[in-house]
RNA sequence: GGAGGAGUGGCCGAGUGGUUGAAGGCGGCACCCUGCUAAGGUGUUAUACCUCUUAACGGGGUAUCGAGGGUUCGAAUCCCUCCUCCUCCGCCA
């Protein structure tokens, strides 16, 4: 959510963003709610302060037939208050939908397009493998490997669900702990958290409302919902807090199930685990005063890049594009890392700066050094998504005999050198 | 699941219908005193929004005592719903 008063002041810079992101939002129509908005209060607060009087002299007079008197006067008066009410509610119920169709304003460096395909690669790190034999996909290897079984995932939840079976178990347990091993290392606390959340997490996070496209799956007769990210929930425990600027940055890395019901998404690049309704994720989240956030943007990107180096898989980075950025990034990198099955790059990893984008609509705020509460930001990262590792791992490190190589770095984590056929 | 209790400002804690945005304490800040340290004194110390004014400081107003609704001329105080925490009982991993 943009701040009123920014929306009101820069309605030019506003609508130029909106044009550059391909969003549809009617900014005027903001700024006229909004001065409808003030309007309206303004009445109000002088029909309250009215009716405040009113009380007040009624409490302070001794003789009670002025008092009777002043009693009715002022039931008569507080009529008008009820009627102004409503009409404000209704005002602050389109400003606030109106409102939340306009997106963060964008990092002047981030390049301008409409779609995905105009993001900008920065750079390529590794290798891609060239494979004297005929390369299989993840979900080939998953089967003849009987690592991943989508066959019991469809018969017992449905289809894009999935039982990861033997190795690969050992396999998302290696990458969770390797990537929480790398992130600890670097200052980030450690949390499981839940994996539902209230609703009011899931709005002050922007994920609902969002729509026919929504991604999230609700618990019915709950207000609860079953998280798209450790995001939602990192993001939410600090909801209407103010921390002390010398707690800043504060890093987390959330270890979480994923969920996402994908809806409309048939047909687009999707087999095997690529994109699934569940699967686990380790979360960077971080909170910083706005001076740091564009660092920390960094940190993350290279903390990204660090596992991924690690694990010795071959990727991209790639900064996305205005129109690609969705609502809540002022910017964001992806890191696509090669994967043989499709021969191409698959996004693996994405790293936003929400600025204080996300904190206004959560209320959260730090007290600079003697000065008042101000928003802070707020940055998320992925640190490993499993499915989506697992989908470049096992294809980057099959082997000709069908067997896999496990990367030196999840040797110690997995227990094993190479993943063989089960017999 | 059953029975009770509680939720007040950065923190502790008073306050059961009328100048209470809220006593007192702690902490913070400013100034004073002090040879240093320690102690002491005075003052100040919430947030959001609306509005006026200013270069800035600031002034006025409204709302906020877990959240939302209600009663009342007037609610931290009474009623309802919800959330969270604590105690006891039951059940379960």
């Amino acid at each position: 959510m943009l701040d009123l008063k920014y929306i009101r002041e820069n309605v030019e810079a506003v609508k130029e963003n909106c044009k550059n992101r391909g969003v549809e939002a009617d900014v005027g129509l903001v700024v006229e709610l909004a001065d409808r908005r003030s309007a309206l209060i303004s009445e109000l607060n002088e029909l309250r302060h009215e009716q405040n009087q009113m009380a007040k002299s009624i409490g302070r007079e001794r003789d009670e037939e002025a008092r009777q008197k002043l009693i009715e006067e002022s039931r008569a008066m507080k009529e008008r208050i009820p009627k102004k009410e409503d009409e404000l509610a209704e005002i602050e119920r389109r400003l606030r939908e109106e409102q939340l169709n306009i997106p963060n304003m964008t990092h002047p460096d981030a390049p301008i397009g409409k779609d995905d395909t105009e993001n900008v690669e920065i750079r390529r790190w590794g290798e891609v493998p060239q494979f004297e034999f005929e390369a299989r996909d993840h979900v080939e290897i998953g089967e003849s490997l009987k690592l991943i079984d989508f066959d019991a995932g469809a018969k017992t939840t449905g289809s894009k669900f999935y039982f990861l079976r033997g190795d690969a178990v050992l396999l998302e347990l290696g990458l969770v702990r390797y990537a929480l091993d790398a992130l600890i290392e670097r200052g980030y606390e450690p949390a499981i958290t839940p994996d539902l959340a209230r609703d009011e997490a899931l709005v002050g996070t922007g994920f609902i409302p969002r729509g026919p496209e929504t991604q999230i799956y609700s618990v019915e007769n709950t207000d609860l919902s079953l998280i798209a990210t450790a995001e939602i929930t990192l993001a939410g425990q600090l909801a209407d807090e103010i921390l002390q600027e010398d707690d800043l940055p504060l890093r987390f890395a959330g270890l979480s199930h994923c969920f996402r019901t994908e809806a409309g998404s048939h047909g687009r690049a999707s087999r095997g685990l690529y994109r699934v309704h569940q699967f686990t994720k380790v979360e960077m989240f971080a909170f910083t005063t706005p001076e740091q956030s564009d660092a920390m943007h960094e940190e993350m990107l290279a903390v990204e890049e660090d596992i991924f180096q690690g694990l010795g898989i071959p990727y991209r980075v790639v900064d996305i594009c205005t129109g690609d950025l969705g609502g809540a990034a002022y910017r964001k990198y992806d890191l696509e890392a090669w994967m043989p099955g499709r021969g191409d790059y698959g996004e693996v990893t994405s790293t936003s700066n929400t600025t204080d984008y996300q904190a206004r609509r959560l209320a959260i705020r730090y007290r600079p050094e003697g000065s008042r509460p101000q928003l802070l930001h707020t940055l998320n990262g992925t640190a490993i998504a499993v499915s989506r590792a697992l989908i470049s791992l096992l294809e980057n490190y099959q082997q000709e005999d069908g067997s896999v190589k496990i990367p030196d770095v999840l040797v110690p984590y997995v227990g094993k050198k190479e993943i063989q056929p089960a017999r």
